[in-house]
DNA sequence: GTCTATACTTCGATAGAC
DNA sequence: GTCTATCGAAGTATAGAC
């Protein structure tokens, strides 16, 4: 028998059409340019050079629109981020995936969104986290092929305070402020790569 | 002779107002509680207990407000970094500065705001720049008693990693997500610390 | 200085024809 | 699957009475 859901429910289109795949080209397209205030049905089908209507036709609301968004780039920088780690781990490839400006642009306008939208925050959360672990495996992995004790460097310190820096460095970069950041740059890559270096001559 | 101005421009209210103060309290509350999206004449009146035509008459432009409310607030954190930096310097204290969550929070926001509104963006670009540059002569103070040299850790790379850190910390927390947080504060508190101690013992 | 009244725009969402 | 038509709510902003 038919489950009686408690709201009528209007018709949603499949899930797998190539038009709501432009729908949601489209509203990524403006979240970054424009900032999630942009991203309104309207905007989002006049980009995608569609009928307004059609973002509700494939999305009950829009929220459940965002969080397709959200998920489809997340899933891939999951997904890319454990691709790179399962090669040869080294503490340079665990700051180039931090230091990738398109990703920090994407989860500031998320965060920013999930302060008030709990559908947001929830799906952000839940992504956060499985991110972080990756990571975390992968930097538990560097610092004890480098020797490093736990209590000397704890990976988690060691993880979030490169992963805030590559945050406020592209942070400042958007609002034209980058004094210093050249310097810091340098010197953390430097860094990195000793750090590498040890690693490797600790594993002959 | 009465200039004349492009816009006939309508009536706008005094800025020593008490009612404008009350407008720019709401503006400000409902900011950090929900994220500038829910910044609206209409709810910042109701937040202030008055009528929402009285946010137009106060102010030209809803941009004009929240200007209005980040000036406020930046004008007051400048002046007590400034205050707390101009008697004993410790890296604690700079810490704890940076640490304040209320700040971190006020500061998301207005950034992610001014990715997309070049008004707000060259206000925030202003006042980074000044704050960044206050605490930096603390840190190059901090730094040179403690007689750690500017090849070892350049100033503006430990103020950076600094700032990441806590809003990192900060955006996290926002979200849920605390794991390992605990951990890395007493890390970095104890790290401090033993980094004011040495300066001490350097100083005697 | 604060009010009412109102103009105009854009929003999310739905119904129903095709 | 896409269209037209339409609702009601909420947004910014202004004019003018009091």
């Amino acid at each position: 028998m038919a489950s009686a859901s408690p709201t009528p429910a209007r018709r949603i289109g499949a899930p797998d059409s190539k038009t709501r795949a432009r729908l949601v080209d489209a509203a990524e397209q403006l979240l970054l340019e424009e900032g999630y205030g942009a991203v309104t049905s309207r905007r989002v089908g006049a980009k995608a050079g569609l009928k307004a209507q059609l973002v509700h036709y494939y999305f009950r609301s829009m929220d459940d629109l965002f969080v397709e968004v959200f998920r489809r780039r997340a899933e891939e920088n999951l997904a890319r981020v454990e691709r790179a780690l399962a090669g040869a781990i080294s503490l340079r490839a665990l700051w180039e995936l931090n230091a990738d400006p398109r990703g920090t642009a994407f989860s500031i306008e998320f965060v920013a969104m999930a302060k008030h939208r709990k559908t947001i925050r929830a799906e952000v959360a839940r992504y956060a986290e499985r991110y972080r672990a990756a990571q975390l495996r992968a930097m538990h992995s560097v610092l004890a092929a480098a020797d490093v004790p736990a209590d000397a460097l704890p990976p988690v310190v060691a993880l979030l305070l490169m992963t805030g820096l590559s945050q406020v460095l592209s942070l400042e970069r958007s609002l034209g402020v980058v004094a210093g950041h050249d310097e810091t740059v340098e010197f953390v890559i430097d860094l990195v790569d000793r750090f590498d270096a040890a690693q490797k001559a600790t594993a002959t």
